[in-house]
DNA sequence: GCTTGACATTCAAGTAGCTTGATGGTTTAG
DNA sequence: CTAAACCATCAAGCTACTTGAATGTCAAGC
């Protein structure tokens, strides 16, 4: 099949895969007469491997360390699952800094709700009171 | 004062400083004989509403946009209230997403755990099942 | 007077994961 | 025969910076 026949079946663009080939984690494919990629079946269940690795919140880096267990016959389960649990941990870190940054944010809210409708007075000379309240604790 | 001491008052480095002068955030400030920039304290003032602005989540771009409010002499509040109340909702989209992914890591580590601790004969093929079984749902 | 170290300057490129655009060749349907 | 839809490559753009190279300036110590 075609560059755009795989993308559709990955649910991807052809940019896409053209670059997934450009940083190696997709094999340059050959090529018919006219210089078009040519692809087959396992193509198709490599790039379907990676985006279900992207979706898991893989990064290419890591998508194409766990290919190259693959190639080199090796099994990247144990890398694998230790990169899970990193991961894990670290959803509880940015949910954790979002919902510090969503509380805030309300604060901020609450705060100026029953300041703000319909008074120009408190307009002027605001520069913005909103986020000069605010603290600076969060940084990511 | 000098970029260095401007720098550690913020809390950030002095290329991060001229990187906000080059795109425009901060404005050019005066130099000395020897070209080094000379700081007062509004743009100590100034540059703290952006790392202010910056751990709320604002982009630069809606940062600068909120100062040229105030170079105008108009008062940006009921606009930052409005990105205020779109970033709360971006925040629950987000949080709602590293829940679902969460879920899904959660559940591969439960599905295999039993099956791991030092059994070489489940590695062997596996190409990796933990990535093959995950759903190829979340996609930001 | 000279060196050393800590500052300052500029410009360019790198980071992640693509997307978008320019430019041009190929194939296919009508 | 032409127009649409595909393919190719290369370059640049996106966010928010960081890092590196090459150079200039200044105060202190010998």
């Amino acid at each position: 099949m075609r560059i755009s026949e795989l993308a559709r079946a990955a649910g991807v663009t052809p940019p896409t895969i053209r670059y997934y080939e450009a940083i190696g984690v997709l094999p340059a494919p050959p090529r018919a007469a006219n210089g078009y990629r040519h692809y087959g079946p396992g193509d198709l269940e490599r790039l379907r491997f990676v985006t279900r690795a992207r979706a898991l919140d893989f990064s290419l880096d890591e998508i194409r360390e766990v290919l190259a267990f693959r190639e080199r016959g090796e099994a990247p389960c144990r890398y694998v699952l230790e990169q899970i649990r990193a991961k894990i941990a670290e959803i509880d870190r940015r949910m954790a800094a979002l919902a510090q940054l969503k509380q805030e944010l309300e604060q901020i809210q609450a705060e100026t709700a029953h300041l703000l409708p319909e008074s120009p007075a408190v307009e002027e000379g605001c520069v913005c009171h909103l986020i000069q309240a605010a603290p600076v604790s969060a940084g990511e």
